[in-house]
DNA sequence: CATATAGTCAACCAACAGGTTGATCAAGGA
DNA sequence: TCCTTGATCAACCTGTTGGTTGACTATATG
Protein backbone atom coordinates (compact mmCIF):
# COMPACT_ATOMS: atom_id res chain seq x y z
CA UNK A 1 0.00 0.00 0.00
CA UNK A 2 0.89 3.45 -0.17
CA UNK A 3 2.11 4.84 3.19
CA UNK A 4 4.73 3.64 5.10
CA UNK A 5 5.96 4.86 8.55
CA UNK A 6 8.54 7.49 6.67
CA UNK A 7 5.85 8.58 4.81
CA UNK A 8 3.50 9.31 8.14
CA UNK A 9 6.43 11.45 9.03
CA UNK A 10 6.84 13.76 6.63
CA UNK A 11 3.06 13.99 6.01
CA UNK A 12 2.48 15.16 9.39
CA UNK A 13 5.54 16.83 9.95
CA UNK A 14 4.46 18.63 6.68
CA UNK A 15 1.28 19.58 8.00
CA UNK A 16 2.47 20.46 11.47
CA UNK A 17 3.68 24.54 10.11
CA UNK A 18 1.34 27.12 9.48
CA UNK A 19 2.58 27.98 6.13
CA UNK A 20 2.55 25.10 4.95
CA UNK A 21 -1.29 24.26 6.54
CA UNK A 22 -2.09 27.68 4.20
CA UNK A 23 -0.40 26.30 1.29
CA UNK A 24 -2.55 23.32 1.84
CA UNK A 25 -5.66 25.46 1.85
CA UNK A 26 -5.56 27.55 -0.63
CA UNK A 27 -4.49 24.34 -3.25
CA UNK A 28 -7.74 23.03 -2.19
CA UNK A 29 -9.70 25.33 -4.10
CA UNK A 30 -7.62 24.68 -7.41
CA UNK A 31 -3.79 24.80 -8.65
CA UNK A 32 -1.61 27.79 -7.88
CA UNK A 33 1.88 28.59 -8.39
CA UNK A 34 4.47 29.67 -6.16
CA UNK A 35 4.54 33.41 -6.11
CA UNK A 36 0.63 33.32 -5.99
CA UNK A 37 0.80 30.74 -3.03
CA UNK A 38 3.78 33.25 -1.35
CA UNK A 39 1.64 36.67 -1.45
CA UNK A 40 -0.08 36.17 1.62
CA UNK A 41 3.24 35.42 3.63
CA UNK A 42 5.49 37.85 4.58
CA UNK A 43 8.70 35.39 3.86
CA UNK A 44 10.65 34.83 1.31
CA UNK A 45 9.75 33.07 -2.44
CA UNK A 46 12.54 30.83 -1.72
CA UNK A 47 11.16 29.79 1.85
CA UNK A 48 7.56 29.41 0.26
CA UNK A 49 9.29 27.31 -2.49
CA UNK A 50 11.28 25.24 -0.20
CA UNK A 51 8.12 24.40 1.94
CA UNK A 52 6.73 23.19 -1.36
CA UNK A 53 9.42 21.01 -1.61
CA UNK A 54 8.66 19.68 1.67
CA UNK A 55 4.80 19.27 1.06
CA UNK A 56 6.32 17.33 -1.94
CA UNK A 57 8.25 14.52 -0.37
CA UNK A 58 5.29 14.28 1.95
CA UNK A 59 3.45 13.39 -1.60
CA UNK A 60 0.64 15.95 -0.35
CA UNK A 61 1.31 18.12 -3.60
CA UNK A 62 2.27 17.41 -7.16
CA UNK A 63 4.13 20.13 -9.91
CA UNK A 64 3.01 20.49 -13.47
CA UNK A 65 4.77 22.59 -16.19
CA UNK A 66 3.12 25.60 -17.82
CA UNK A 67 6.10 27.93 -19.52
CA UNK A 68 7.69 29.46 -16.84
CA UNK A 69 5.22 28.80 -14.40
CA UNK A 70 5.36 25.61 -12.37
CA UNK A 71 1.88 25.40 -10.74
CA UNK A 72 1.59 23.29 -7.45
CA UNK A 73 -1.20 20.89 -6.96
CA UNK A 74 -3.15 19.50 -3.90
CA UNK A 75 -3.29 15.63 -3.67
CA UNK A 76 -5.90 14.56 -1.70
CA UNK A 77 -4.93 10.79 -1.68
CA UNK A 78 -2.34 11.58 0.63
CA UNK A 79 -4.14 14.04 3.02
CA UNK A 80 -7.12 10.85 3.09
CA UNK A 81 -3.68 8.24 4.24
CA UNK A 82 -3.27 10.49 7.46
CA UNK A 83 -7.15 10.29 8.46
CA UNK A 84 -7.30 6.76 7.70
CA UNK A 85 -4.22 6.50 10.71
CA UNK A 86 -5.87 8.87 13.19
CA UNK A 87 -9.04 7.16 12.68
CA UNK A 88 -8.46 3.37 12.76
CA UNK A 89 -6.82 4.47 16.46
CA UNK A 90 -9.82 6.77 17.41
CA UNK A 91 -12.30 4.06 16.75
CA UNK A 92 -10.03 1.38 18.64
CA UNK A 93 -10.39 3.70 21.39
CA UNK A 94 -14.10 4.17 21.23
CA UNK A 95 -14.62 0.56 21.06
CA UNK A 96 -12.78 0.14 24.20
CA UNK A 97 -14.56 2.78 26.11
CA UNK A 98 -17.82 0.56 24.50
CA UNK A 99 -16.72 -2.54 26.17
CA UNK A 100 -15.77 -0.60 29.52
CA UNK A 101 -19.27 0.44 29.28
CA UNK A 102 -20.78 -2.60 28.99
CA UNK A 103 -18.69 -4.35 31.70
CA UNK A 104 -19.81 -1.70 34.08
CA UNK A 105 -23.31 -2.50 33.29
CA UNK A 106 -22.90 -6.29 33.55
CA UNK A 107 -21.24 -5.28 37.19
CA UNK A 108 -24.04 -3.20 38.25
CA UNK A 109 -26.69 -5.18 37.20
CA UNK A 110 -24.87 -8.26 38.99
CA UNK A 111 -24.58 -6.13 42.56
CA UNK A 112 -28.39 -5.35 42.17
CA UNK A 113 -28.98 -8.91 41.78
CA UNK A 114 -26.94 -9.88 44.63
CA UNK A 115 -29.14 -7.07 47.11
CA UNK A 116 -31.94 -8.38 46.06
CA UNK A 117 -31.04 -11.82 47.15
CA UNK A 118 -29.87 -10.68 50.23
CA UNK A 119 -33.30 -9.05 50.86
CA UNK A 120 -34.73 -12.49 50.79
CA UNK B 1 -13.31 25.65 19.96
CA UNK B 2 -10.63 24.21 20.89
CA UNK B 3 -7.82 24.21 18.49
CA UNK B 4 -6.29 27.02 17.43
CA UNK B 5 -3.13 27.26 15.16
CA UNK B 6 -0.35 26.48 17.71
CA UNK B 7 -2.83 23.52 18.99
CA UNK B 8 -2.32 22.11 15.37
CA UNK B 9 1.40 22.85 15.27
CA UNK B 10 1.80 20.30 18.43
CA UNK B 11 -0.82 17.96 17.54
CA UNK B 12 0.97 17.34 14.23
CA UNK B 13 4.61 17.44 15.24
CA UNK B 14 3.49 14.93 17.82
CA UNK B 15 2.37 12.89 15.22
CA UNK B 16 5.62 13.25 12.93
CA UNK B 17 7.68 11.23 14.90
CA UNK B 18 7.18 7.08 15.48
CA UNK B 19 7.52 6.62 18.91
CA UNK B 20 4.70 8.65 19.43
CA UNK B 21 2.72 7.36 16.66
CA UNK B 22 3.53 4.01 18.62
CA UNK B 23 2.41 5.01 21.86
CA UNK B 24 -0.85 7.08 20.51
CA UNK B 25 -1.27 3.59 19.31
CA UNK B 26 -0.66 1.64 22.66
CA UNK B 27 -2.67 4.18 24.46
CA UNK B 28 -6.07 3.48 21.99
CA UNK B 29 -6.12 0.03 23.72
CA UNK B 30 -6.29 2.06 27.27
CA UNK B 31 -4.37 3.83 29.70
CA UNK B 32 -0.88 2.79 30.54
CA UNK B 33 2.46 3.73 32.64
CA UNK B 34 5.37 5.18 30.96
CA UNK B 35 7.22 1.80 31.88
CA UNK B 36 4.77 -0.17 29.94
CA UNK B 37 4.94 2.12 26.95
CA UNK B 38 8.89 2.63 26.84
CA UNK B 39 9.01 -1.39 26.66
CA UNK B 40 8.50 -2.18 23.24
CA UNK B 41 11.29 1.32 22.11
CA UNK B 42 15.26 0.53 22.64
CA UNK B 43 15.41 3.80 23.78
CA UNK B 44 15.87 5.20 27.70
CA UNK B 45 12.52 5.76 29.76
CA UNK B 46 13.84 9.62 30.24
CA UNK B 47 13.29 10.17 26.54
CA UNK B 48 9.85 7.91 26.64
CA UNK B 49 9.30 10.13 29.36
CA UNK B 50 10.25 13.11 27.08
CA UNK B 51 7.43 12.10 24.17
CA UNK B 52 4.79 11.55 26.58
CA UNK B 53 5.52 15.49 27.45
CA UNK B 54 5.57 16.18 24.07
CA UNK B 55 2.00 14.46 23.39
CA UNK B 56 0.83 15.98 26.31
CA UNK B 57 1.28 19.61 24.89
CA UNK B 58 -0.28 18.51 21.99
CA UNK B 59 -3.30 18.12 24.19
CA UNK B 60 -3.18 14.44 22.85
CA UNK B 61 -2.87 12.58 26.09
CA UNK B 62 -3.56 13.27 29.61
CA UNK B 63 -2.37 12.18 33.13
CA UNK B 64 -3.27 10.47 36.27
CA UNK B 65 -2.42 9.31 39.44
CA UNK B 66 -2.53 5.82 40.75
CA UNK B 67 0.51 5.46 43.81
CA UNK B 68 3.60 6.20 41.98
CA UNK B 69 2.59 5.46 38.77
CA UNK B 70 1.26 7.81 36.54
CA UNK B 71 -1.09 6.63 33.84
CA UNK B 72 -0.93 8.25 30.50
CA UNK B 73 -4.43 8.12 28.95
CA UNK B 74 -5.45 8.56 25.55
CA UNK B 75 -7.64 11.87 24.74
CA UNK B 76 -9.36 10.88 21.28
CA UNK B 77 -11.09 14.21 20.98
CA UNK B 78 -7.92 16.14 19.83
CA UNK B 79 -7.45 13.37 17.29
CA UNK B 80 -10.81 14.25 16.19
CA UNK B 81 -9.34 18.04 15.71
CA UNK B 82 -7.08 17.17 13.68
CA UNK B 83 -9.21 14.65 11.37
CA UNK B 84 -11.68 17.44 11.52
CA UNK B 85 -8.71 19.86 9.71
CA UNK B 86 -8.01 17.29 7.12
CA UNK B 87 -11.51 16.68 6.13
CA UNK B 88 -12.22 20.27 5.68
CA UNK B 89 -9.76 20.93 2.84
CA UNK B 90 -10.11 17.67 1.16
CA UNK B 91 -13.94 17.55 0.73
CA UNK B 92 -12.94 21.11 -0.33
CA UNK B 93 -11.20 19.75 -3.32
CA UNK B 94 -13.20 17.01 -3.95
CA UNK B 95 -16.25 19.81 -4.60
CA UNK B 96 -13.76 21.47 -6.84
CA UNK B 97 -13.38 18.66 -8.84
CA UNK B 98 -16.99 17.88 -9.40
CA UNK B 99 -17.71 21.30 -10.32
CA UNK B 100 -14.62 20.69 -13.16
CA UNK B 101 -16.16 17.69 -14.31
CA UNK B 102 -19.63 19.40 -14.75
CA UNK B 103 -18.11 22.85 -16.89
CA UNK B 104 -16.25 19.71 -19.06
CA UNK B 105 -19.29 17.89 -19.55
CA UNK B 106 -21.01 21.32 -20.22
CA UNK B 107 -18.76 22.00 -22.77
CA UNK B 108 -18.99 19.05 -24.16
CA UNK B 109 -22.77 19.30 -24.64
CA UNK B 110 -21.94 22.61 -26.28
CA UNK B 111 -19.52 21.18 -28.48
CA UNK B 112 -21.72 18.43 -29.85
CA UNK B 113 -24.74 20.77 -30.02
CA UNK B 114 -22.53 23.09 -32.43
CA UNK B 115 -21.41 19.92 -34.63
CA UNK B 116 -25.11 19.18 -34.83
CA UNK B 117 -25.81 23.10 -36.19
CA UNK B 118 -22.91 22.20 -38.78
CA UNK B 119 -24.07 19.47 -40.37
CA UNK B 120 -27.86 20.73 -41.22
C1' DC C 1 14.69 3.58 58.72
C1' DA C 2 16.38 1.46 54.46
C1' DT C 3 15.54 0.04 50.01
C1' DA C 4 13.10 -0.79 45.76
C1' DT C 5 10.06 1.05 42.19
C1' DA C 6 8.22 4.74 39.07
C1' DG C 7 9.16 8.74 37.08
C1' DT C 8 11.10 13.52 36.31
C1' DC C 9 14.75 17.20 36.10
C1' DA C 10 19.10 19.10 34.27
C1' DA C 11 22.99 19.50 31.39
C1' DC C 12 24.80 18.38 27.31
C1' DC C 13 25.24 17.16 22.22
C1' DA C 14 24.45 16.16 17.17
C1' DA C 15 21.18 16.69 13.65
C1' DC C 16 17.56 19.09 11.50
C1' DA C 17 14.15 22.93 10.38
C1' DG C 18 13.01 27.39 8.85
C1' DG C 19 14.63 31.52 7.65
C1' DT C 20 17.91 34.83 5.12
C1' DT C 21 20.68 36.70 0.89
C1' DG C 22 23.01 36.25 -3.56
C1' DA C 23 23.73 33.70 -7.70
C1' DT C 24 21.82 30.92 -11.22
C1' DC C 25 18.66 28.62 -14.55
C1' DA C 26 14.71 28.43 -17.88
C1' DA C 27 11.27 30.28 -20.86
C1' DG C 28 8.85 34.00 -23.07
C1' DG C 29 8.65 38.74 -25.19
C1' DA C 30 10.82 43.24 -27.11
C1' DT D 1 19.97 38.83 -28.83
C1' DC D 2 18.88 41.07 -24.57
C1' DC D 3 15.67 41.67 -20.78
C1' DT D 4 11.96 40.22 -17.69
C1' DT D 5 9.51 36.85 -15.16
C1' DG D 6 9.18 32.61 -12.45
C1' DA D 7 11.49 29.66 -9.73
C1' DT D 8 15.41 27.02 -7.80
C1' DC D 9 20.19 26.30 -5.86
C1' DA D 10 23.84 27.19 -2.44
C1' DA D 11 25.81 28.88 1.64
C1' DC D 12 24.95 30.34 5.96
C1' DC D 13 22.79 31.30 10.72
C1' DT D 14 19.78 30.26 14.68
C1' DG D 15 16.51 27.78 17.34
C1' DT D 16 14.44 23.37 18.15
C1' DT D 17 14.31 18.12 18.48
C1' DG D 18 15.50 13.74 20.02
C1' DG D 19 18.69 11.42 22.22
C1' DT D 20 22.16 10.51 26.08
C1' DT D 21 23.73 10.13 31.25
C1' DG D 22 23.51 11.24 36.15
C1' DA D 23 21.15 13.11 39.98
C1' DC D 24 16.90 13.71 42.15
C1' DT D 25 11.75 13.23 44.04
C1' DA D 26 8.00 10.48 45.55
C1' DT D 27 5.56 6.46 47.01
C1' DA D 28 5.34 1.76 48.76
C1' DT D 29 7.32 -2.02 51.40
C1' DG D 30 10.83 -5.00 54.17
Amino acid sequence: MTKDGIGLDRAFAALADPVRRGIIARLSRGPATVNELAEPFEISKQAVSKHIQVLGQAGLVTRTRDAQRRPVHLNAAALESMTAWIDRYRLIHEEQFRRLDALLETIDAAVKRQKREDEK
